[in-house]
DNA sequence: CTTCTCACCTGCGCGC
DNA sequence: TGCGCGCAGGTGAGAA
Protein backbone atom coordinates (compact mmCIF):
# COMPACT_ATOMS: atom_id res chain seq x y z
CA UNK A 1 0.00 0.00 0.00
CA UNK A 2 2.38 2.22 -1.16
CA UNK A 3 1.82 6.00 -1.08
CA UNK A 4 1.78 8.48 1.42
CA UNK A 5 -1.70 8.61 2.52
CA UNK A 6 -1.46 4.82 2.67
CA UNK A 7 1.84 4.60 4.87
CA UNK A 8 0.87 6.93 7.00
CA UNK A 9 -1.91 5.16 7.67
CA UNK A 10 0.23 2.18 8.73
CA UNK A 11 2.52 4.31 11.01
CA UNK A 12 -0.80 5.32 12.70
CA UNK A 13 -2.08 2.12 13.32
CA UNK A 14 0.95 0.81 14.32
CA UNK A 15 2.01 3.14 17.20
CA UNK A 16 0.32 2.35 19.86
CA UNK A 17 1.35 -1.34 19.46
CA UNK A 18 4.42 -0.97 18.84
CA UNK A 19 6.03 2.09 20.66
CA UNK A 20 7.49 1.05 24.30
CA UNK A 21 7.27 -2.94 23.02
CA UNK A 22 9.78 -4.95 23.39
CA UNK A 23 10.87 -7.64 21.01
CA UNK A 24 10.71 -10.95 22.03
CA UNK A 25 11.25 -13.13 18.71
CA UNK A 26 11.85 -12.13 14.85
CA UNK A 27 11.13 -14.95 12.20
CA UNK A 28 12.47 -13.98 8.83
CA UNK A 29 11.19 -16.20 6.59
CA UNK A 30 12.11 -14.97 3.20
CA UNK A 31 15.99 -13.09 2.76
CA UNK A 32 14.20 -11.27 -0.12
CA UNK A 33 11.97 -9.36 2.62
CA UNK A 34 15.18 -8.14 3.77
CA UNK A 35 17.25 -6.75 0.85
CA UNK A 36 17.66 -3.68 2.36
CA UNK A 37 19.70 -5.02 5.48
CA UNK A 38 23.11 -5.51 5.20
CA UNK A 39 23.46 -8.53 7.38
CA UNK A 40 21.46 -12.30 6.69
CA UNK A 41 18.40 -13.27 8.10
CA UNK A 42 19.96 -14.46 10.76
CA UNK A 43 21.78 -11.72 11.92
CA UNK A 44 18.39 -9.59 11.84
CA UNK A 45 16.30 -12.03 13.75
CA UNK A 46 19.50 -11.66 16.51
CA UNK A 47 20.54 -8.24 16.23
CA UNK A 48 16.63 -7.16 17.09
CA UNK A 49 15.59 -9.43 19.73
CA UNK A 50 15.33 -7.98 23.28
CA UNK A 51 15.30 -4.62 21.69
CA UNK A 52 12.50 -2.08 22.50
CA UNK A 53 10.69 0.45 19.42
CA UNK A 54 10.72 3.76 20.99
CA UNK A 55 8.49 5.47 18.23
CA UNK A 56 7.15 5.58 14.56
CA UNK A 57 8.54 7.88 11.84
CA UNK A 58 7.80 8.55 8.58
CA UNK A 59 9.43 10.38 5.39
CA UNK A 60 6.82 10.19 2.03
CA UNK A 61 6.71 6.17 1.84
CA UNK A 62 9.49 5.29 4.20
CA UNK A 63 8.61 4.56 7.65
CA UNK A 64 11.08 4.03 10.10
CA UNK A 65 10.46 2.35 13.95
CA UNK A 66 13.67 4.02 16.44
CA UNK A 67 14.67 1.78 18.44
CA UNK A 68 15.43 2.45 22.44
CA UNK A 69 19.09 0.97 22.80
CA UNK A 70 21.99 2.11 20.46
CA UNK A 71 23.95 -0.39 18.57
CA UNK A 72 27.24 -2.07 20.22
CA UNK A 73 29.31 0.79 18.67
CA UNK A 74 26.68 3.63 20.30
CA UNK A 75 25.17 4.43 17.35
CA UNK A 76 21.16 4.68 17.19
CA UNK A 77 19.38 2.54 15.15
CA UNK A 78 15.93 1.90 13.52
CA UNK A 79 14.22 -0.78 11.75
CA UNK A 80 13.26 0.93 8.53
CA UNK A 81 10.30 -0.47 6.51
CA UNK A 82 9.51 0.64 2.70
CA UNK A 83 6.28 -1.37 1.38
CA UNK A 84 7.32 -1.47 -2.39
CA UNK A 85 4.62 -2.21 -4.29
CA UNK A 86 2.13 -4.54 -2.34
CA UNK A 87 3.65 -5.03 1.55
CA UNK A 88 1.93 -4.63 4.05
CA UNK A 89 2.62 -4.56 8.59
CA UNK A 90 -0.35 -6.29 10.18
CA UNK A 91 -1.20 -6.49 13.40
CA UNK A 92 -1.93 -10.05 14.46
CA UNK A 93 -2.71 -11.80 18.23
CA UNK A 94 0.53 -13.39 19.66
CA UNK A 95 0.49 -16.99 17.19
CA UNK A 96 -1.96 -16.06 15.09
CA UNK A 97 -1.40 -18.10 11.37
CA UNK A 98 1.07 -17.34 8.72
CA UNK A 99 -0.51 -14.75 6.52
CA UNK A 100 -0.40 -14.99 3.13
CA UNK A 101 2.56 -14.08 1.66
CA UNK A 102 4.02 -13.43 5.25
CA UNK A 103 7.70 -12.61 4.99
CA UNK A 104 8.89 -11.57 8.28
CA UNK A 105 7.15 -12.20 11.75
CA UNK A 106 8.08 -9.91 15.05
CA UNK A 107 6.80 -11.09 18.52
CA UNK A 108 6.39 -8.60 20.88
CA UNK A 109 5.38 -7.72 23.84
CA UNK A 110 3.93 -4.49 24.83
CA UNK A 111 3.33 -3.31 29.24
CA UNK A 112 -0.10 -2.80 28.14
CA UNK A 113 -1.58 -4.90 25.57
CA UNK A 114 0.65 -7.60 26.29
CA UNK A 115 1.72 -10.08 23.23
CA UNK A 116 0.87 -9.12 19.84
CA UNK A 117 2.67 -10.04 16.86
CA UNK A 118 3.56 -7.50 13.69
CA UNK A 119 3.83 -9.29 10.64
CA UNK A 120 5.48 -8.16 7.98
CA UNK A 121 3.59 -9.80 4.41
CA UNK A 122 4.60 -8.57 0.57
CA UNK A 123 2.92 -10.77 -2.29
CA UNK A 124 5.68 -8.76 -4.93
CA UNK A 125 9.18 -9.10 -2.84
CA UNK A 126 9.69 -5.25 -3.69
CA UNK A 127 9.54 -3.99 -0.14
CA UNK A 128 11.69 -4.94 2.77
CA UNK A 129 12.75 -4.10 5.74
CA UNK A 130 16.22 -3.24 7.43
CA UNK A 131 17.98 -2.47 10.60
CA UNK A 132 19.30 0.79 9.50
CA UNK A 133 21.52 3.41 11.13
CA UNK A 134 19.71 7.28 11.74
CA UNK A 135 22.04 9.63 10.97
CA UNK A 136 20.88 13.37 11.85
CA UNK A 137 18.96 15.53 9.42
CA UNK A 138 20.89 18.65 8.04
CA UNK A 139 18.86 21.41 9.06
CA UNK A 140 18.32 19.82 12.50
CA UNK A 141 14.41 19.73 11.81
CA UNK A 142 12.66 16.43 13.19
CA UNK A 143 13.07 13.44 10.20
CA UNK A 144 10.08 12.54 9.65
CA UNK A 145 6.01 12.64 10.87
CA UNK A 146 5.15 10.98 14.17
CA UNK A 147 8.36 11.81 15.76
CA UNK A 148 10.42 14.53 17.23
CA UNK A 149 14.04 13.48 16.89
CA UNK A 150 16.24 14.94 14.18
CA UNK A 151 17.45 12.19 13.05
CA UNK A 152 16.60 9.87 9.86
CA UNK A 153 17.91 6.27 8.26
CA UNK A 154 20.89 6.49 6.13
CA UNK A 155 18.74 4.84 3.54
CA UNK A 156 15.82 7.61 3.42
CA UNK A 157 18.08 10.59 3.88
CA UNK A 158 18.67 11.01 -0.28
CA UNK A 159 14.49 11.45 0.09
CA UNK A 160 13.46 14.98 0.16
CA UNK A 161 10.78 16.48 2.44
CA UNK A 162 6.80 15.21 1.54
CA UNK A 163 4.65 17.84 1.41
CA UNK A 164 2.79 16.94 4.47
CA UNK A 165 6.07 17.86 6.45
CA UNK A 166 6.01 21.13 8.13
CA UNK A 167 9.54 21.81 7.22
CA UNK A 168 8.81 21.06 3.84
CA UNK A 169 10.67 23.98 2.25
CA UNK A 170 8.25 25.17 -0.83
CA UNK A 171 10.65 28.08 -1.93
CA UNK A 172 13.50 25.29 -2.88
CA UNK A 173 11.00 22.92 -4.44
CA UNK A 174 10.38 25.75 -6.87
CA UNK A 175 13.73 26.55 -7.55
CA UNK A 176 14.55 22.50 -8.54
CA UNK A 177 11.17 22.44 -10.83
CA UNK A 178 12.95 25.55 -12.50
CA UNK A 179 16.27 23.47 -13.27
CA UNK A 180 14.27 20.10 -14.14
CA UNK A 181 14.14 19.36 -18.52
CA UNK A 182 11.29 16.88 -17.75
CA UNK A 183 7.52 16.70 -17.98
CA UNK A 184 6.44 17.45 -15.00
CA UNK A 185 4.53 14.50 -13.73
CA UNK A 186 8.10 12.56 -13.85
CA UNK A 187 9.44 15.18 -11.26
CA UNK A 188 6.06 14.76 -9.18
CA UNK A 189 7.41 10.94 -9.28
CA UNK A 190 11.03 11.91 -8.32
CA UNK A 191 11.21 11.59 -4.46
CA UNK A 192 14.79 13.42 -4.52
CA UNK A 193 12.41 16.28 -4.99
CA UNK A 194 9.49 16.15 -2.75
CA UNK A 195 8.47 12.67 -1.63
CA UNK A 196 5.41 10.72 -1.27
CA UNK A 197 3.58 11.13 -4.18
CA UNK A 198 3.28 7.93 -6.22
CA UNK A 199 1.05 7.09 -9.72
CA UNK A 200 -2.23 7.78 -8.49
CA UNK A 201 -1.57 11.10 -6.60
CA UNK A 202 0.74 12.31 -9.13
CA UNK A 203 -2.65 12.21 -11.41
CA UNK A 204 -4.86 12.68 -9.00
CA UNK A 205 -3.11 15.95 -8.08
CA UNK A 206 -2.15 17.32 -11.93
CA UNK A 207 -6.30 16.88 -12.81
CA UNK A 208 -7.05 18.96 -9.94
CA UNK A 209 -4.31 21.71 -10.91
CA UNK A 210 -5.91 21.50 -14.57
CA UNK A 211 -1.70 20.90 -15.75
CA UNK A 212 -0.87 17.87 -18.57
CA UNK A 213 1.42 15.56 -16.88
CA UNK A 214 3.58 16.00 -20.25
CA UNK A 215 3.78 19.95 -19.45
CA UNK A 216 7.73 20.75 -19.25
CA UNK A 217 8.61 21.42 -15.49
CA UNK A 218 10.74 24.47 -15.66
CA UNK A 219 8.33 25.82 -18.35
CA UNK A 220 5.28 26.40 -15.28
CA UNK A 221 4.62 29.57 -14.08
CA UNK A 222 5.27 29.96 -9.91
CA UNK A 223 1.24 30.78 -9.63
CA UNK A 224 0.92 27.54 -11.34
CA UNK A 225 3.50 25.63 -9.39
CA UNK A 226 1.69 27.11 -6.39
CA UNK A 227 -1.67 26.05 -7.27
CA UNK A 228 -0.33 22.67 -7.72
CA UNK A 229 1.67 21.95 -4.65
CA UNK A 230 -1.75 23.33 -3.13
CA UNK A 231 -3.47 20.29 -5.14
CA UNK A 232 -1.00 18.10 -3.97
CA UNK A 233 -1.12 18.93 -0.27
CA UNK A 234 -5.08 18.97 -1.02
CA UNK A 235 -5.54 15.35 -2.39
CA UNK A 236 -2.57 13.76 0.10
CA UNK A 237 -5.16 14.88 2.86
CA UNK A 238 -8.35 14.06 1.98
CA UNK A 239 -6.81 10.37 0.96
CA UNK A 240 -5.47 10.41 4.65
CA UNK A 241 -8.71 11.01 6.20
CA UNK A 242 -10.27 8.63 3.89
CA UNK A 243 -7.97 6.04 5.17
CA UNK A 244 -5.86 5.28 2.34
CA UNK A 245 -6.79 3.69 -1.61
CA UNK A 246 -7.56 0.23 -2.17
CA UNK A 247 -8.55 -1.47 -5.06
CA UNK A 248 -8.34 -4.65 -3.32
CA UNK A 249 -7.63 -6.55 -0.35
CA UNK A 250 -3.89 -5.54 -1.57
CA UNK A 251 -3.88 -2.24 0.08
CA UNK A 252 -5.16 -2.38 4.05
CA UNK A 253 -4.13 -0.62 7.22
CA UNK A 254 -2.86 -2.54 10.46
CA UNK A 255 -6.09 -4.77 10.94
CA UNK A 256 -6.40 -5.72 7.63
CA UNK A 257 -8.69 -2.88 6.31
CA UNK A 258 -9.52 -1.00 2.86
CA UNK A 259 -9.54 2.56 2.84
CA UNK A 260 -11.92 4.13 0.97
CA UNK A 261 -10.53 6.97 -1.05
CA UNK A 262 -10.94 4.77 -4.65
CA UNK A 263 -14.75 6.33 -4.52
CA UNK A 264 -12.73 10.06 -4.43
CA UNK A 265 -10.62 9.51 -7.44
CA UNK A 266 -11.35 11.35 -10.51
CA UNK A 267 -8.65 10.80 -13.24
CA UNK A 268 -6.73 7.72 -11.87
CA UNK A 269 -8.11 4.24 -13.18
CA UNK A 270 -10.93 6.48 -15.02
CA UNK A 271 -10.14 6.37 -18.60
CA UNK A 272 -13.12 5.79 -20.90
CA UNK A 273 -15.26 7.26 -18.23
CA UNK A 274 -16.16 11.14 -18.11
CA UNK A 275 -13.80 13.43 -16.77
CA UNK A 276 -15.90 14.66 -13.50
CA UNK A 277 -15.46 18.44 -14.08
CA UNK A 278 -15.86 19.14 -17.49
CA UNK A 279 -17.87 15.68 -18.92
CA UNK A 280 -15.60 14.78 -21.78
CA UNK A 281 -13.55 11.39 -21.98
CA UNK A 282 -10.29 10.47 -19.20
CA UNK A 283 -7.73 8.98 -21.34
CA UNK A 284 -4.85 6.31 -20.40
CA UNK A 285 -1.59 7.16 -21.92
CA UNK A 286 1.61 5.01 -21.23
CA UNK A 287 4.37 6.66 -19.52
CA UNK A 288 7.58 4.63 -18.29
CA UNK A 289 6.15 1.39 -18.10
CA UNK A 290 2.98 2.73 -16.69
CA UNK A 291 -0.07 4.89 -16.96
CA UNK A 292 -0.69 7.97 -16.66
CA UNK A 293 -4.64 9.43 -16.53
CA UNK A 294 -5.42 12.78 -17.24
CA UNK A 295 -8.71 14.93 -19.06
CA UNK A 296 -7.28 15.98 -22.43
CA UNK A 297 -9.95 18.87 -22.38
CA UNK A 298 -9.06 20.23 -18.84
CA UNK A 299 -5.49 19.31 -18.72
CA UNK A 300 -3.58 21.14 -21.50
CA UNK A 301 0.25 21.53 -22.62
CA UNK A 302 1.01 24.90 -22.02
CA UNK A 303 4.98 24.89 -21.30
CA UNK A 304 5.66 24.19 -24.77
CA UNK A 305 9.42 23.49 -25.32
CA UNK A 306 11.85 26.48 -26.41
CA UNK A 307 8.59 29.04 -25.44
CA UNK A 308 9.33 28.72 -21.00
CA UNK A 309 12.45 30.44 -20.79
CA UNK A 310 10.41 33.79 -21.65
CA UNK A 311 7.54 33.35 -19.96
CA UNK A 312 9.01 31.42 -16.55
CA UNK A 313 9.49 34.09 -14.21
CA UNK A 314 5.83 35.30 -12.63
C1' DC B 1 26.33 16.05 -14.03
C1' DT B 2 21.12 14.85 -15.54
C1' DT B 3 17.72 11.96 -17.45
C1' DC B 4 15.66 7.63 -18.60
C1' DT B 5 15.16 2.52 -19.19
C1' DC B 6 14.74 -1.63 -17.15
C1' DA B 7 14.96 -5.36 -13.83
C1' DC B 8 13.34 -6.87 -9.67
C1' DC B 9 8.55 -10.22 -8.39
C1' DT B 10 3.73 -12.44 -7.98
C1' DG B 11 -0.92 -12.75 -9.26
C1' DC B 12 -5.15 -11.27 -11.42
C1' DG B 13 -8.33 -10.48 -15.26
C1' DC B 14 -8.97 -10.65 -20.00
C1' DG B 15 -9.36 -12.62 -24.76
C1' DC B 16 -8.93 -16.63 -27.43
C1' DT C 1 -10.75 -25.00 -18.48
C1' DG C 2 -6.43 -23.55 -19.91
C1' DC C 3 -2.87 -20.49 -21.64
C1' DG C 4 -0.58 -16.34 -22.89
C1' DC C 5 -0.55 -11.59 -22.39
C1' DG C 6 -0.86 -7.09 -20.28
C1' DC C 7 -1.16 -4.81 -16.24
C1' DA C 8 -0.49 -3.35 -11.11
C1' DG C 9 0.23 1.42 -5.79
C1' DG C 10 8.01 1.61 -6.25
C1' DT C 11 12.84 1.86 -6.38
C1' DG C 12 17.49 2.28 -7.78
C1' DA C 13 21.51 0.46 -10.66
C1' DG C 14 23.39 1.35 -14.75
C1' DA C 15 23.14 3.14 -19.37
C1' DA C 16 22.83 7.02 -22.45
Amino acid sequence: MPELPEVEVVRAGLAPAVVGARVVGVEAHDARALTRHAGTPAEFEARLTGRTFGGTARRGKFLWLPLDEASPAGAPEAVMVHLGMSGQMLLRAAGAPPERHERIRIAIEHPDHGELAVVFADQRTFGSLAIDALIPTPDGRAGGSGHDAPLVPQQAAHIARDPLDPAFDDALFRRRLVMKSSAIKRVLLDQTVVSGIGNIYADEALWAARIHPESLARGLATRTVNRLLAEVRAVLAKALAEGGTSFDAQYVNVNGEAGYFAHSLNAYGRHGKPCPRCGRMIVRTSFTNRSSHFCPFCQRVRAVQGREAASADH
